[in-house]
RNA sequence: CGGGGUGUGGCGCAGUCUGGUAGCGCACCUGUUUUGGGUACAGGUGGUCGGAGGUUCGAAUCCUCUCGCCCCGACCA
């Protein structure tokens, strides 16, 4: 490809609305351009990168034993209302009537789609198991699109779903895609960890993220120093550390004492010296309407979906100021001991870090006052179902070894779950085992977000010059620049090298374009390619090109002679260029 | 949805407080110049100032409504 011919509009300046560094460069470097919020025009080099992403799913997932199909992108409502997510799903779901007025939905997830047309057309045990994949755009109204294509709303995914005669087949295919994820991510030349996860709204039971480790990733995670453990901070389950207090603390008497204005565990603390550890943040939720009171620890962080599951409940959020006020409580003061008759009435779930601790702070039930020398068994005895509810943080002592806990940001790049039979029992997925009884088929289902991906790949490879494509995912492998495009000798070399490039099948960009040196060199900086061949009056009088791979300082002056194979020897991975001086 | 911010040529911004008929840099076009890390000079194209309504002799600027976009958002009890 020629750059004079090439649509890929680079920007000088970073446009005002993106963030994040993988949307800035991806702007900047012509890649991609916005439509509206969330929704993206993906240009000629974006749109190699992703073929690049989905050559490697395809390659990686043809030879886990999966088919590649194509589903619709709209839904009918009937099949959603038969699996129960048409109520379920809520907003996310963009819905859409036809000239009829029928129900229709933008598909952002195919689980309905595929279970309908299996159940069509599986009748035998014999003819499982099956592992069917696509990869087509999906949409989802995601409530806050954010960070470019990191969370858009219409986006590039590969669904796979697979399906078992029974839990043992599905546990295999399920490890099957969990292998192929790996050599996948791997291949991508990322740097990921599989974590356990919580499966969310598409349900099942075993789960787990692929998280690319980057500061800007929007999943807390930790992992186990010491083991192979690795989870979402949401599901890591804990463990009480074995902290060896003196023996039988004193208990002191208990205090009310006057706290005006101090609302926050911050505010506490400080004011009346004592540690975060000893205060008690109580929270009230509301769990399908009902409210929930819980304690964790001044210092811990709740986590809803613990106490969600805990609670068997369907939905759960904060409870709001107005709820807080009808249970008779105040904002900012709220606490176990005394609290009002309709707070008692609700359920009180105490995280399990607070067993048998002693000498607590905790809010008053009143303006501008609480409590100290709280010692929950004494002075709340009916504080019985203690838990575990609160997020895992660094530090934690793992679940498997006891190892310490680390914290990581991650960007959730593919998921895999073990669905068991949630939607074919649902929608009558049935077949015949091999005694003759009818039995649903055992589901797993596996994503990858193919344009999450490409962004991932950048916020963890780039520099303050612009991106640096791992090779297997760069739009071209070779750049070619002319330094002067006015000299004859420099040009008809350029144009030599480019036609050999293309005769060897390199993907290869040249740099034609009738600009001076520093545009191209800018440009090439930003766009990433892995090779860069650029050839100047200077150089050729010595008979020599420089040679610079992007994601190093060295810039290496190979005789012309040889370039071509250098490249080549490169880009099968071997090391040529370490021979060539500067 | 709640909170905050912002909307002025393709991009980045000034002008808005204090109303007087739109400006700068980049990009783009023409010419000359330059040619190894975003050359220099000259000339030029392009804007219903997000939209609607209002106040006024006069609105980018003041008022009302509305839309888009960006950021933050359980709590920190």
């Amino acid at each position: 490809m020629r750059a004079s011919r090439l649509y890929a509009p680079t920007l000088k300046e970073t446009p005002s609305d993106a963030e994040v560094v993988s949307h800035q460069l991806l702007t900047r470097g012509g890649y991609i351009r916005k439509l509206t919020a969330g929704v993206y025009d993906y240009l000629p080099l974006a749109h190699r990168v992703l073929r690049n992403i989905e050559e490697i799913i395809r390659q990686e997932l043809n030879r886990a034993g999966a088919q590649e199909l194509l589903m619709p992108t709209v839904q009918p409502a009937e099949i959603w209302e038969e699996s129960g997510r048409w109520q379920k799903y809520g907003p996310e779901l963009l819905r859409l009537k036809d000239r009829k007025g029928s129900d229709f939905c933008l598909g952002p997830t195919h689980e309905e789609v595929i279970v309908d047309l299996v159940r069509r057309d599986v009748r035998s045990w014999r003819q499982l198991p099956i592992n069917l994949y696509q990869i087509q755009g999906k949409f989802r109204d995601e409530i806050r699109p954010r960070a470019g294509l990191m969370r858009g709303r219409e986006f590039i995914m590969k669904d796979a779903y697979s399906f078992d005669v029974n839990e043992e087949g599905a546990l295999q295919s399920y490890d099957a895609m969990y292998k192929a994820y790996q050599r996948i991510f791997t291949r991508c030349g990322l740097d990921f960890r599989p974590v356990e996860a919580d499966t969310g709204s598409i349900g099942g039971s075993r789960s787990h993220e692929f998280q690319v480790l980057a500061e800007s990733g929007e999943d807390a995670i930790v992992s186990c120093d010491s083991c192979e453990f690795a989870a979402n901070v949401e599901q890591a389950e804990l463990v009480i550390r074995g902290e060896s207090l003196s023996s039988s603390p004193e208990m002191k008497v208990l205090t009310k004492v006057h706290t005006p204005n101090q609302k926050s565990i911050e505010a506490i603390s400080s004011a009346l010296d004592v540690d975060k550890k000893s205060c008690v943040k109580t929270l009230v939720m509301i769990a399908d309407d009902q409210a929930v009171m819980v304690l964790v620890r001044g210092d811990h962080e709740v986590n809803d979906i613990k106490v969600k599951k805990l609670l068997d409940a369907q939905e759960i959020r904060m409870a709001t100021e107005e709820e807080i006020k009808e249970l008779g409580l105040v904002s900012g003061f709220i606490g176990p001991y005394q609290a009002s008759n309709q707070a008692q009435k609700a359920t009180w779930l105490v995280d399990q870090a607070l067993k048998g601790k002693v000498n607590l702070v905790v809010g008053a039930n009143e303006l501008d006052y609480h409590f100290s020398g709280v010692s929950l068994e004494r002075d709340c005895p009916q504080l019985d179902r203690y838990a575990d509810v609160r997020l895992a943080e660094a530090g934690d002592a793992c679940p498997r070894c006891r190892g310490e806990l680390r914290a990581f940001k991650g960007i959730e790049v593919g998921h895999v779950f073990y669905l068991g039979t949630k939607y074919t029992k649902a929608m009558k997925c049935n077949i015949l085992d091999e005694n003759g009884q009818e039995t649903p088929i055992v589901m797993g289902c596996y994503g990858i977000g193919v344009t999450r991906v490409m962004a991932a790949a950048i916020e963890q490879n780039h520099d303050q010059d612009g991106i640096v494509w791992p090779v297997s995912l760069a739009p071209f492998k070779l750049h070619i620049l002319t330094l002067q495009s006015n000299k004859e000798d420099v040009v008809s070399c350029a144009e030599g090298f480019y036609n050999e490039a293309l005769d060897m099948g390199i993907d290869v960009l040249y740099d034609d374009r009738d600009l001076r040196a520093g545009g191209k060199f800018k440009d090439a900086d930003l766009i990433g390619i892995p090779f860069r061949i650029a050839i100047g009056g200077r150089g050729l009088k010595e008979g020599v090109v420089e040679v610079k791979k992007r994601s190093e300082k060295t810039v290496y002056k190979v005789p012309t002679t040889q370039v071509m194979q250098v490249i080549a020897q490169e880009l099968a991975g071997q090391n040529a260029l370490n021979s060539f001086t500067e």
